[in-house]
DNA sequence: AAGTCGCGGGTTACCGCTTAATTTTATCAG
DNA sequence: CTGATAAAATTAAGCGGTAACCCGCGACTT
């Protein structure tokens, strides 16, 4: 219900004029006189008047709406990604309707079907870890649903896209690890689907590689739902540390799967950095106070909810149906802390 | 746009009868047959109809969305409160629009008003600490509209509201400190304006004079924004620790306020407890992992959202008007771990 | 003085769906 | 076979707002 519930006709019928008159007076549209379009604009004040949005919804063939696909709120980074959607979508005059994939693809699909059936006029959306099959996005974005991948994105289909610098992010990071003295160092990431999985591993492999060393693939391990559920993070260490070629440090590649980590190490009794190091993707502010401090790699979630909703709105509002697309990419940050220091430092 | 943008009158003119007997059919009415409710849902089906929102609201006069205030999204406790706010929601078909208060007065109401110009059928409504004043939700709730405050509620509406027992939560927090050994024992809160200032205040008073320790008013200090600038508590520790009645513990009041004390006491090179104890309201899941482990007061977030939306979809879905309210408090829970150890432990 | 243009504003139809009122069709007792 | 009644389906009137189209009037042209 829309409070005061006046309408149009309410400011007619005071003014003596038509609905009609006030719907353009209101648009300020030149077909109607100044002094007309001053009365009308006081009247509506004065009565408190608020367009009814479905009606103009309906009427225009939108619905003012967009729509976000992620696979937690409860999640540092994507809360700080909302964050950035709704600053930019609010201002813009539309609303934001978030839902959550708990990194399944079947909850992704039943998502963005409800997210089209309260008709969208957009879709922004970060893919589940599960997810290998976009065919569903595909038919969306043929059928001229405006949609933006941010995060985890996919290839195959072809529009705009914001990203963080996984790549940079990723090779940073192992860098330091190595220029810490480290050398056997583990990766655990995400699911082998996602898109952030194969360029933080790039990072790695070629961090690796720069500085001769051999890559062992038994030390990195893949977490089919990001770390969703702690057992997965729990087999990737316990196969680690039975391992004739045990790591020294560990490169992780999520925000889950980096604090899920860091408590299992606890757990185990294990000292960080002493017995092993730890470095990895998270965007918690609470890095500098974690036992021990974290060393991160911090992404820039804000800012890419911001840029992911102007790509969106800007296609959604544009004239012409829009052909060429962009990614952008946002710079990382690694923040080095006491979790990745040199081991000789920590004994 | 709703894709696919199949109409009722589509399947009308694809089965050779009116768009109202679609409608009906649809609707599992009476005045319809058997044979063509079949025939109308095989279409409907067929075709891929889906009913669009926009219009349906405006015939129904209602909006099927229901309107969220809280201070920010980027808060475990809050987010969780929104895993479960929409998770209710979702499955009565309400879709749910999220706004973030930063702890300001203005923006509150700045907010509200945007969501009853969006048309909402209900709010939930967690109010900023500066908020000392609801009349214009008060004006609102007289007008008809459906409210249920949660967390941080106002005692000047008589509504449903959803709250975590926050007196036995700081009760049971400061009898721990108590019996940890520690006597003096600050108080970092909110604004004086919160609700949930005063009841954990309450319960922080009512402990230590069940265990006879005098009560000096200069421990308890107030951050008006809630801890949203870190200059607040800052300033709270220094006036705390240039005091002749120097605390040995800290017990604060609120998630934003708990990890900002820590932060803050990391950085005065202060041990933690060894120094000086913490206990605090957090609903971080860190909290095992924080240096030192964090003893914390829990609040059921996720419950607190669902219930909330729970009562607010009945009073909203209610044909008759609601009068009867009811206050549901729900259980806090208190974690000891290494923060607030004894004194004697720690050194 | 008749034709024309543009301004200010009114009429009307419609977006997609619902529903009260009504009409048509089927059913059945007598 | 008729009239009454129930069942099934249609018509039409909006919900609130918009926009294409229309019209009356004074000013300007010639």
């Amino acid at each position: 219900m829309n409070f005061g519930g006046v309408t149009i006709k309410d400011i007619a019928k005071e003014l003596g004029i038509s609905p009609s008159a006030v719907s353009k007076a209101l648009k300020d549209s030149h077909e109607i006189g100044e002094k007309t379009k001053a009365l009308v604009i006081a009247c509506a004040q004065r009565l408190n008047y608020q367009p009814n949005l479905n009606a103009q919804s309906l009427k225009q063939g939108n619905s003012k709406s967009i729509g976000v696909v992620v696979s937690t709120i409860d999640n540092q980074f994507f809360s700080q990604v909302i964050n950035g959607i709704e600053s930019v979508a609010h201002s813009r005059g539309y609303n934001v309707i978030i839902t959550q994939t708990h990194e399944s693809y079947e909850l992704e699909m039943q998502n963005v079907r409800h997210l089209t059936f309260r008709s969208i006029d957009g879709l922004l959306i970060s893919l589940s870890t599960e997810t290998n099959n976009v065919d569903y996005l595909k038919y969306l974005h043929s059928k001229g649903l405006p949609i933006v991948f941010f995060d985890r994105v996919s290839d195959e289909i072809n529009t705009n896209k914001v990203v963080a610098d996984n790549y940079a992010g990723a090779y940073n990071a192992t860098t330091q690890l190595i220029k810490a003295g480290y050398r056997k160092i583990a990766h655990i990431t995400s699911s082998v689907n996602a898109s952030i999985t194969a360029e933080r591993l790039k990072g790695y492999r070629a961090a690796l590689q720069q500085h001769h060393i051999d890559i062992d693939e038994s030390l990195i391990k893949y977490c089919l739902h990001g770390g969703k559920d702690s057992a997965e993070i729990e087999n990737a260490l316990g196969e680690l540390f039975h391992h004739d070629n045990r790591p020294h440090a560990i490169f992780t590649a999520s925000d889950r799967i980096t604090t899920t980590t860091l408590s299992l190490l606890h757990k185990l009794g294990l000292k960080i950095p002493g017995d092993i190091a730890l470095l990895g993707f998270t965007n918690t502010q609470l890095a500098e106070v974690l036992n021990p401090p974290l060393s991160s790699v911090y992404q820039p979630g804000f800012e890419m909810g911001k840029k992911a909703t102007e790509m969106l709105i800007s296609v959604i509002e544009s004239r012409y149906p829009v052909t060429e697309f962009e990614t952008m990419v946002l710079p990382t940050e690694v923040f080095i802390r006491a979790s990745s220091q040199p081991q000789r430092l920590s004994t």
